[in-house]
DNA sequence: CGCGGATTTGAATAGTATCAATACAGGTGG
DNA sequence: CCACCTGTATTGATACTATTCAAATCCGCG
């Protein structure tokens, strides 16, 4: 409560927090710098490799996290096996759902993750006087909020090649937030999903999925190596086939 | 500032308020008495027929609103006329959308609708200095995150027999949320929306929901009398079709 | 009682899923 | 360094679900 300002950008943030990528970009990041450097006590971070079960599906979670690199997927699966990943979280997102217990979702590593994990009991008591923390959760929760609708409608509405649209220009647009509507823009980047992950966002199978990748490519849409590393050398004309 | 609490339950809040049943019920009224009895001064009821459009996508809006009575349908419109329903707000629901300037949704009234509006800037004003307010909009903007993570399942993998039921099953248990998976409980109501809204929520034609609805009649999960008004005399049942 | 919108029903079609087989990439051990 | 092996991705043929187009029926209401 006492701690000097000036610290905080130095000594007393710990190599874990000035590390943290949540510091630096703004409005996604539910901590600022004084909050973690409250954190960083108990704070703790950690690697998991693409794959990791992070938090299951009606478990009891006794820790949030801030998302420092790699894409966590948020999941939820039917009796039957089918499954619908119904949010993505990049650095610097808060992971976690305060006031509740149990998670309805399962959280699990789409690529190699790194998080900063702390207590719950911590968040929840810094959330309790600190208005500044509840602005920014309530921030991302409505910008989550926000893109959770964006989906639905192309869940909803769109054909398969318009949700493969839209997935790969979502993606170029978080690689890239500069790039958009204007001028013919490239944008550049490794997927962090593999096919099948793709498919279980989009509400696809793989196979419509390959299919649709493959019209784009022949179609000049999207140029793809090795699977994983497309370019979009004209933004514009991404966002055509993404049916807006 | 300086009003007694005592009197917030009588004479100071005025008519308006007290009749706004946004005051009775907690979880997801995101205004408390004290707040209501603020706003009072600046607020104003009004009434609304179904099919009118209270906030155009991308328009700039001035007002915030509760739900008073009736269903506010939020949805995203595509350039050749696809819709899709991304939201219902029932009473007492919060209506509006905090720290932006433009709606990227619209906003329609499904059925009959009052609202309690207020300016834009009240509003605002009060969450800034209101952390109980913050804690209670954040909380209704996570439960309406859940509810369409809930909906995106349904609509990624469901099939159209389990969408229709999974809308059945939710207004039901929206309309009586006592009843639910144990004993075979009996739930009726009147349905406030066309069987267009639930193709545009459902992500289905207006026929595809027609068929899936005569199928549900037929084989006795749902009693439907004069289109609107339906039975539900097994809930868990009703459960079973909608593929949990 | 008749009108107009909403709903249901029917037949043909289109779009995805499913099933099956092949190709490719990355990693391992010889 | 190459051959193999495994998981991932692509491609093909067919089946099925939901859409589309068309028509009939129902409902509320003047």
């Amino acid at each position: 409560m006492s701690e000097d300002k000036k610290d905080i950008h130095n000594s007393d943030v710990p190599a874990l927090c000035r590390s943290c990528e949540a510091r630096h970009r703004g409005i996604r990041s539910a901590l600022n710098a004084e909050q973690l450097s409250k954190l960083n006590r108990v704070a703790n971070r950690k690697e998991f490799s693409a794959g990791t079960e992070l938090v299951g599906d009606s478990e009891e979670f006794q820790t949030y996290s801030n998302v420092l690199s790699g894409v966590v997927k948020l999941t939820k699966t039917m009796m039957d096996g089918r499954e619908q990943i119904v949010g993505l979280q990049f650095a610097p997102d808060f992971l976690g759902r305060p006031f509740h217990k149990e998670s309805h979702v399962s959280a699990e590593a789409a690529s190699t993750v790194q998080l900063c994990m702390f207590p719950k009991s911590s968040l929840e008591a810094m959330l309790k006087d600190s208005g500044d923390l509840k602005q920014r959760m309530l921030e991302q929760t409505l910008t989550e909020l926000d893109e959770a609708r964006d989906w639905m409608l192309t869940l909803g509405r769109k054909t398969a090649a318009e949700k493969v649209a839209s997935f790969v220009y979502m993606i170029a647009k978080h690689i890239d937030p500069e790039a958009d509507q204007n001028e013919q823009q490239d944008v550049s980047f490794d997927l962090p999903l593999t096919r099948a992950d793709m498919a279980d966002y989009l509400g696809l199978t793989v196979e419509t999925v390959s299919r649709q990748l493959t019209k784009l490519r022949k179609s000049g849409v999207v140029e793809i190596e090795h699977n994983r590393h497309f370019r979009i050398p004209d933004m514009s004309r991404l966002g055509r086939f993404s049916g807006v």
